[in-house]
DNA sequence: AGCACGCCGACT
DNA sequence: GTCGGCGTGCTC
């Protein structure tokens, strides 16, 4: 059958290739670019997309079974801006697509048991030689007649595929092979407004309060599901306050939506001279289009986002969507209410914590084109704008830009490169920003502007710096809290004043030593030491979350003389009630903040329930406290420790971050730094408020040490069971890339990883090092890619990380 | 990813 | 002698 049209497709497997389909005649002028289409594989079907033609037939060709779209889901710029993604990241195209459309991708294969006559019969004959769980198959499928294979297993865990051939095999049972695409047509939603009542009724509970604060901000009606999102409670609730007239649901039909109404919005505010500035800069770039990157430098309270939001509005004026990128979005409902007060419904939320119908709704409505306006985390990179002419990056410093599993990406840089293939503006926006982001404006490829005061000239704080081996020498004792530190925090109670503590570590004690052998209680399967909870009375593994019970004595050498070592949060919440108990404190960190419960403590902290707040660096973001005076950092020089290029840079980051959190009342503020090395730059540089000293330093050392940005840096990570094997295997690598390298980059290790184990696995690494990305991405495809393992398999254990944010 | 195939160690 | 681990190849 000559000439038949053959579409390649990407399917989310960790396939390098893409696989070629025949196109059935019916229907081909349904198969384009950026349309999912289901297809058979092996003896499963599966979802994928198509993202071109060829031509050659390899040989034997299947057919597309099935076209699932109308319309592309992605036009031809995102469809590329996908591939640059997947060849960048060495990410199969296919999941960086799934990333892109998540859920969508994914198609239920099920398999279901039959139960035929031949097991009817050896079920019923008594003599039929069946095992006890064989029987019991037998008779759960006799009872159901059929049944899909997982939920068989649920009921008997002994239903091992391995078993259940055996019963096939033997003609008792059939299975039988079934997929299940995914139905999703909503034809209506709901949404809430306030109801416009004169004499609002008092809010009960916290949930409650809100809701309606929510609403209140809101103006306009919300979508419920959007509600439930920043509230944090489920439909359920806001249903019983709609039962009680408080507030109106509504639903509407999705078919005929109105055109976005666009409210006038607050009496302007009068911008800063800074921000006025920047906006100089900004509209004519806006105006005669092209890409262009600002580095809009500012502190907290600056007023970057009102720059955002007239950006984002003046590229509305010109009929061009704006792409908002938040690090996390529960972080910012204010923001997300102060958006849709300006943008209304041409605003559309988009993050990972969505449900997959909220999610697949906001597509929807952003490929309508009426959607102006997109706010969302690292994964709305991928939102299908078409008229995408302004990508924001907020906090463009944030490690969670950086997706650390496959397909792995940078959102802030990810946004440079599709910006720069639409011809767009791109704001990458920090208090604190990063070292690459600063070479780069240094260097003139980024426009730099600054805002360089807070918004009414508050002071900034004052920030001190405590040597602890000074005050060791002094107490002769090792507190966890310096005498000035201790002072601060005793005095806040009767200033009224609010304080916070930032430890960085969760539990009660980082260790666990025996004090007769030395030897320190480590996770069986990770090279890392636990550390107690006291909570829960038991020693956790901070890497693979095992945990397990406190022994009572030394399992090495059986002494009893088992010492707590190390403080973390648990244990300073702990000193700092004993040290005044009538204080009211609260700790954040991950255990005490799953779910709801962060929102409430925060929340109780702002209302001032609580004086002080003690917690791991999820303090240093969220919300404004402006009645923080005193912030205090125990060990702020901790992370310096570690062998990380980016140590100091993350240090100077956190501390600037969290001096920033002082004094953003009316009321002045205090910084007590807490440190054994008090000379270092990252300290000195946040203690004076001089970003500048910080960057001129660091920038030097990176130069003299050879790391970003003077230079690019790919990491290869060798995981494997078996220390050995992993050995070899990187070994191998090493020496093959050594081999393509001419060099045009430096291969250094293999070595163990500083994580050497991890949930069982064996780290090594070899770390590339050069002025060429692209020369180190094409040794590595030369050693790694088609040429060294021709199926086009990625090899499994094998990790490509190119300008890794991490090197442990 | 899931699946099949083929190769070596520790059990009936 | 086989069971079953693991490494390798393949899916259009």
């Amino acid at each position: 059958m000559p000439g038949a049209p053959i579409a390649s497709v990407a399917l989310p497997l960790p396939l390098e290739k893409t696989l070629a389909y025949r196109i059935p005649p019916q229907i081909e002028s349904g198969v384009v670019p950026g349309v999912r289409v289901l297809v058979p594989l092996g003896d499963s079907r599966r979802v994928g997309v198509v993202v071109g033609r060829t031509e050659e037939p390899p040989q034997l060709l299947k057919d597309i079974l099935a076209v699932l779209d109308d319309q592309p889901l992605l036009d031809q710029p995102l469809l590329d801006f996908t591939r640059w993604v997947s060849e960048y990241y060495f990410a199969p195209w296919g999941l960086v697509l799934q990333a892109a459309l998540p859920m969508e991708l994914r198609i239920k294969a099920v398999r279901r048991l039959r139960l035929l006559p031949a097991g009817q019969e050896a079920l019923e004959h008594p003599f039929s030689d069946l095992t006890p769980h064989a029987r019991r198959i037998l008779d759960l499928l006799a009872r159901h007649g059929e049944l899909a294979e997982s939920r068989t297993r649920r009921q008997i865990p002994q239903a091992s595929p391995r078993l259940i051939e055996e019963l096939s095999s033997r003609g008792w049972v059939e299975t039988i092979r079934e997929s299940h695409l995914p139905q999703r047509r909503p034809r209506s939603e709901e949404w809430v407004r306030a109801a416009g009542d004169a004499n609002p009724a008092r809010p009960r509970g916290a949930a409650q309060k809100r809701i309606l604060d929510l609403l209140a901000k809101a103006i306009l009606p919300v979508r419920l599901a959007e509600l439930c999102e920043l509230a944090g409670v489920t439909p359920a609730r806001i249903r019983a306050l709609a039962k009680g007239g408080r507030i109106l649901l509504e639903r509407r039909d999705l078919s005929r939506e109105p055109d976005s109404l666009q409210l006038p919005g607050e009496p302007s505010l009068v911008l800063t001279s800074a921000q006025s500035d920047a906006m100089e800069k900004i509209l004519p770039v806006l105006e005669r289009g092209g890409f262009q990157p600002f580095l809009l430098e500012g502190v907290t309270g600056s007023g970057k986002t009102e720059v955002y939001l007239r950006a984002a509005e003046a590229a509305r004026e010109r009929g061009l969507q704006t792409l908002y990128l938040v690090p996390e979005i529960g972080l910012t409902p204010l923001l997300a209410g102060e958006l849709r007060k300006r943008f209304g419904e041409s605003l559309v939320v988009l993050h990972s914590g969505l449900s997959e119908r909220t999610r697949w709704e906001g597509l929807r409505r952003i490929r309508e084109g009426r959607v102006t306006l997109v706010l969302g985390t690292r994964s709305a990179l991928f939102a299908p704008l078409p008229r995408l002419g302004l990508i924001v990056v907020d906090e463009e410093q944030d490690p969670s830009y950086y997706q650390t599993e496959s397909p792995r990406y940078h959102a802030r840089d990810g946004a440079l490169m599709r910006a720069k293939g639409l011809r767009a503006a791109v704001i990458l926006g920090s208090a604190t920003p990063s070292m690459e982001a600063v070479a780069a404006s240094r260097k003139g490829k980024f426009e730099h502007l600054t805002l360089p005061v807070r918004v009414q000239a508050r002071d900034l704080p004052e920030v001190r710096r405590v040597d602890m081996r000074e005050e060791f020498r002094s107490t002769g004792t090792a507190s966890l809290l310096s005498r000035e530190l201790a002072e601060a925090v005793a005095s806040l109670r009767q200033s009224g004043n609010q304080g916070m503590l930032l430890l960085n570590r969760r539990g009660y004690a980082t260790f666990l030593i025996c004090r007769a052998c030395g030897s320190t209680l480590t996770c069986p399967s990770c090279a890392i030491a636990l550390t107690y909870h006291r909570a829960e009375e038991r020693l956790l593994c901070h890497y693979c979350n095992r945990r397990r019970k406190v022994p009572s004595a030394c399992p090495q050498c059986g002494s009893q003389h088992l010492h707590l070592g190390g403080s973390g949060t648990e244990r300073l919440e702990e000193v700092i009630r004993h040290l005044d108990p009538d204080l009211r404190v609260g700790r954040l960190d991950r255990d005490s903040a799953k779910g709801a419960a962060q929102a409430r403590i925060l929340e109780g902290f702002q209302r001032q329930e609580l004086d002080l707040l003690v917690g791991t660096q999820m303090l240093a973001k969220g919300h404004d406290f402006p009645g923080v005076t005193l912030v205090g950092i125990l060990f702020a020089d901790s992370l310096l420790a570690l062998p990380e290029f980016r140590a100091a840079e993350r240090t100077y980051q956190l501390l600037a971050q969290m001096a920033g959190r002082a004094g953003r009342g009316m009321r002045p503020g205090r910084v007590i730094v807490q440190a054994y090395d008090t000379d270092h730059p990252a300290l000195i540089a946040a203690a004076t408020h001089q970003p500048e000293v910080f960057y001129e330093k660091e920038l030097r050392i990176r130069r003299l040490a050879e790391y970003p940005p003077w230079v690019s840096l790919l990491q290869i990570r060798v995981e494997h069971r078996n220390a050995r094997k992993g050995e070899e295997l990187a070994s191998r690598l090493a020496k093959g890339l050594r081999g393509v390298s001419e060099g045009r980059f430096r291969v250094l290790g293999p070595a163990p990883a500083p994580l050497s184990r991890l949930k069982g696995m064996f780290r090594r690494q070899i770390l590339l090092k050069g002025p060429s990305r692209r020369a180190m991405s094409e040794g590595v495809r030369k050693v790694l890619g088609r040429g060294a393992s021709p199926s086009g398999r990625i090899r499994r254990g094998v990790i490509v990380e190119p300008d890794p944010q991490s090197l442990l």
